[in-house]
DNA sequence: GTCTATAAAAGGATAGAC
DNA sequence: GTCTATCCTTTTATAGAC
C-alpha cells in the first residue's frame, strides 16, 4: 500500500504545522497516522528525508504553477515587460490557492521561509531559488524609474513579508475580525495583497506628501 | 555573580536565533556560555523559564518605547487623531533599533510571531497583546474612509508581515544586493517601511487604475 | 553559587521475524 | 510491507557535596 506513505505525509504535515518542524518527533507522527514506528525509516530513510518528502509533495506543483502564470503574463506583455500587478498576481494566487486547500501546509511554507536550522535553510534555497529569482527580475523591471537599488530590494522583501505572514498566521485575521465580518480569502485575498503591495512597490521614494502646510 | 545569568541569556539568544528555539538544548547553551549544566535550572527553573527570560529581557523595553512614541504622536495630533505615517514610525522605529543593536534577538521576535508551539503562542499573546491592540486602533483611525472591515484587517496584517520578515530575514537583503550597494538600515530602513506600508494602507480599494485604454 | 553524578524519559535508528 | 524488540544517544531535571 502506497496509502501508508500518504498517511504518514498527511500526519506529518498536520503536526509540523501545529507544533513546528522541530517540535514533533517521528514517533508522534506515526502514532497519529496509526502506523508502525519503523515505517517512516522504511519509506523516507530518515527524519530529514520525511521532512523533504512533506515539503516537496506540494512545493513542486506550487512552483510550476507560479512559473506557468508568469510565463503567460510575460508572453502577453509588450517589449517593456508586464506591469507589476499581474506579476504579483502570478506570485500570490497559487500560494493563496494552497492556503485554501492545504492551510497546514501553507503554514509550513511560511515557517520554512523564516527557519533558522541550517538544513532547512539549505532546503529552502533548493526549493525556491528559481522562482524567487525569476519573480524578482520581473518585479524589478516593472517598477518606475527613480528607485535606488536599496529601495528596490527592500520593497521586494516587504512584498514577500506580506505573503509569508499571511501564510503562517492567516488565522489571526479571524481573531482581528472578532466575528464582525467575514475574513477575505481566495480571489479577494489575492486582490488585497496585489493592491497593498503594488501601491507600496510603486510609491514615490519620499512617501506621501504631508497633509498640507 | 549575576554575570553568569547574563552569560546564559546571551548564549541562549545567540543559539536560539541561529538554530531556532526548538533546535537548541539547554546543555548546548550552557556549554557555549562556559557555564555548568546545573545553573540554568538554578536561575530559571526550567527550559521554559529560560525562554521566557530571554524574551522578556528585551521585549519589555521594546514595548515601553513603542507605547511612549505612540503617546507622543497621539498627544501632538488634532481631534481626528494622527496620520498614519507617524503611527507606523512609532511602531517600526524601536523594532529597527533593536535589529541594529541585537540582530539575533530581532530574529527571535520574528520567529515568535510565526511560532506554532502552543506555549510560545501563549507567551506571544502575553507579551504583545497591549501593543498590538493600541497600534491597530490607532492605525484604523488613521485610514481613509471607504475601506471595509476585511480590507482594514488585511492591510494591518500585511503591514505586520513587512516588519516580521525584515526582523527574521534581514540578512537576505544583503544577499539580494549581491554587493552592488549598501543595504538600508536604521533610519533609512524605517523610512522604507513607512513609505511602503503607508502607501499600501491608504491605497484606493480597487487598486491602481490600469495603464491607459 | 558552583560543581559532580545520576535519575528518568524520549528520540532516532535498525535488526530480524513474519 | 509490516511488525516487535532493542540499541544508543541526547535531553531535562534534580540530589547532594563543596
Amino acid at each position: 500500500m502506497t496509502d501508508t506513505k500518504t498517511a504518514i505525509l498527511d500526519s506529518a504535515e498536520r503536526l509540523f504545522a501545529a507544533r513546528g518542524v522541530d517540535g514533533v518527533s517521528v514517533r508522534a507522527i506515526l502514532a497519529e497516522a496509526g502506523v508502525n514506528v519503523a515505517l517512516a525509516h522504511y519509506y523516507f530513510g530518515s527524519r530529514d528525508g520525511l521532512i523533504r518528502g512533506v515539503l516537496r509533495r506540494r512545493i513542486e506543483p506550487l512552483n510550476a504553477e507560479r512559473l506557468r502564470l508568469l510565463d503567460e503574463v510575460e508572453a502577453a506583455a509588450g517589449p517593456d515587460g508586464p506591469p507589476v500587478e499581474p506579476v504579483l498576481r502570478a506570485f500570490f494566487a497559487p500560494a493563496i490557492d494552497l492556503l485554501g486547500e492545504h492551510p497546514d501546509f501553507a503554514r509550513l511554507i511560511g515557517q520554512l521561509h523564516v527557519a533558522s536550522a541550517p538544513a532547512l535553510r539549505q532546503l529552502f534555497l533548493e526549493l525556491f531559488d528559481v522562482v524567487l529569482r525569476r519573480f524578482s527580475d520581473a518585479i524589478k523591471r516593472s517598477l518606475p524609474a527613480g528607485l535606488s537599488g536599496p529601495q528596490i530590494v527592500s520593497r521586494a522583501h516587504f512584498m514577500l513579508g506580506t505573503l509569508i505572514l499571511t501564510l503562517t498566521n492567516y488565522s489571526d485575521l479571524a481573531l482581528m475580525a472578532r466575528g464582525r465580518f467575514e475574513v477575505p480569502r481566495g480571489e479577494m485575498l489575492v486582490r488585497e495583497l496585489v493592491t497593498f503591495c503594488s501601491a507600496g512597490l510603486v510609491a514615490p521614494p519620499e512617501g506621501r506628501a504631508p497633509a498640507s502646510p
